[in-house]
DNA sequence: CATACGGTCTATAGCGACTATAGGGTCAAG
DNA sequence: CTTGACCCTATAGTCGCTATAGACCGTATG
């Protein structure tokens, strides 16, 4: 498949975007209006594919839309210090890891929490809501 | 302070939800419609009060609010097998479990990407971009 | 040639779990 | 008597999509 005119699902099946999340991207300015053929439909070349890749690549990292924005407003700026990049990599990286922390302290309490049912009672004196409830 | 006709600030401050929470937790059906006063004000009880706590307490360990209106369902039925509770429990739990699992591996990524920045450079050769571009 | 299908277009509403804002009423203290 | 803190309703916004409706376009098959 060539890298240019390609049609919205063309894109679509080369970076893994579900056609509404492209034209959602579009919206809100994440990618450029793209040219459009004689029928009306999006037209896209080589750059585009590019963007989105990169954009789908972040999102997989966990990025947020508004990051992605700021990184992509970077990678324009050829001469910006690389530093920034790595800023914002690395305050993201920092919330990712406060995220494992909580989770796992959150699963320590529900495998605390699970371990005193015994299985064979009732609501009535279930030791399980008895934790939700109190604790 | 006593345990009746709590006014929805009073509810906020026991249990550290934001009275705006507290009404859309009413609005949603998650906590009932309480009794005014003459003024129109919110009146609550001490039940109130507990199923606030417990509606938190569930949140804080991360279940959804239509996990917490199933838990809440079966809490009132006392007759209830409390093997149901310990289902979804542990659904949660395995799914926390898998967040973690997926926020590891994002975070090994991250780290790996951000040990490529040598800190010096601009964006012209960062290997950042670079890593996010491709890879 | 007609029809059916899949793809594309626009525009709008919905998801979860809140949060924010506007525009008002109530109440106790100074 | 005014100030400020609280309360009320109703509506819109957040994030990152996803779903739906209603219409047009383009190709393959009968």
């Amino acid at each position: 498949m060539k890298r240019e005119n390609l049609k919205i699902g063309d894109l679509s099946d080369l970076t893994g975007t579900k056609v509404v999340t492209i034209r959602y991207y579009e919206k809100i300015g994440l990618l450029p209006s793209p040219g459009r053929s004689a029928n009306n439909y999006r037209s896209y070349d080589a750059a585009a594919l590019d963007r989105l890749r990169f954009i789908r690549r972040c999102r997989d990292l966990g990025f947020s839309l508004d990051q992605i924005r700021e990184l992509l407003g970077m990678a324009s700026d050829v001469a910006r210090p690389c530093r920034e990049v790595d800023a914002i990599t690395a305050t993201h990286l920092a919330q990712v890891e406060r995220k494992i922390a909580d989770l796992q302290a959150l699963a320590a309490e529900l495998r605390h929490i699970s371990a005193k049912c015994r299985g064979g009672g009732t609501i009535k004196n279930c030791r399980i809501l008895d934790a939700m409830s109190s604790d």
